[in-house]
DNA sequence: GTCTATACAAAGATAGAC
DNA sequence: GTCTATCTTTGTATAGAC
């Protein structure tokens, strides 16, 4: 069954989302997936084996994602679709796992800094490739440079998901729609 | 020694920042402070009260900044000054005690997650106060009201300092600036 | 207040049978 | 691929002496 290591890994990244990296165990693990902890060192001898091939997974989801926005025709779509993502991930109650991952850095292990250094690079090309692409449409105008206002977002939106979890009220949704206002021409 | 509960407390806030409260141990804090792990158990006997006295320290330390900004004369001059304190913070490779308290909320004791949305409150009311304060002088101009825009300011900080150690550069700089520039007249 | 010694549980990991 | 059993290390916590 070569489909176990998917579902791992997918009940990993749940637990990643929830409590982080270091905060589960393979004990919870097994008893999500429904085999022993025994088995899960099959799959994955040591944990960090199993951190690396979530960090590949995620690199995966984040090459989708690129591909589905790559079927849309303007920027402006673009945009809007990851910013409707990002706010739907967020009212379910879910935190991105990389961010639980980027708060960790310093526990976790250096095979997985790298992966992660990676992971934050791609996310921040992703979002000012858009950005860059909407200026040369003319459909966006902002001060500064894609990269800097594509940090700008990411950054505004990580923040947002550390609060959403102590503060009542929909902090994503207004604080991303104040900086969509401030791109849109 | 009262000053030995003190001491202890500080010491755990530099592991909170570095490593988050679930990630550091007695033993860890016990080298630290240069005292066996038993007489730390004799301070704080468990680990919860040692985080809920770290708590009450902090809110302690942001009733003194917020003491320095009430000596400021202009809301101009106490956005400035806790910009410059939230940069220099970060360029110490430093966090937020209170950003790795919420990363980590859904791991530590209840009675600590009651006292991180409490500080999490205090922090935005108190960005936002000096806001109105700004409008009211007739210094500040900004869409939204002053807690949605405390709210953009204080994410885009605790998100900054999340990339500030996977990327280089210097983001926080950047990101509050640009945020600065939205809200001077 | 501080120590040594110790208890207890949890976490990561391995050996070997089926 | 999965299990039971076991081991080691670490983390939290307590007892009791000084």
């Amino acid at each position: 069954m070569e489909n176990r290591k998917e579902q791992i890994i997918s009940f990993s990244i749940d637990f990643i989302k929830k409590y982080g990296f270091d905060s589960f165990s393979y004990k919870d693990l097994s008893e999500a997936v429904g085999i022993t902890k025994a088995t899960l060192h099959h799959h994955f001898p040591k944990k960090e084996d199993l951190g690396l091939a979530v960090c590949k997974a995620l690199k995966e989801n984040g090459q989708k994602l690129r591909m589905k926005t790559d079927g849309l025709n303007t920027a402006k779509e673009k945009l809007r679709y990851i910013f409707d993502d990002a706010i739907d991930y967020v009212k379910r109650m879910e935190i991105c796992p990389l961010c639980s991952l980027q708060a960790e850095y310093n526990v976790i292990p250096d095979s997985m800094k790298k992966m992660v250094i990676d992971l934050s690079e791609r996310e921040i090309d992703f979002i000012a490739q858009i950005l860059q692409e909407g200026i040369d449409e003319g459909s966006f105008e902002f001060k500064g440079n894609p990269r800097s206002m594509a940090l700008m977002i990411l950054t505004s939106y990580k923040g947002s998901i550390l609060y959403s979890r102590t503060i009542n009220g929909d902090i994503i949704t207004l604080v991303l729609q104040q900086i969509y206002d401030q791109i849109i021409k």
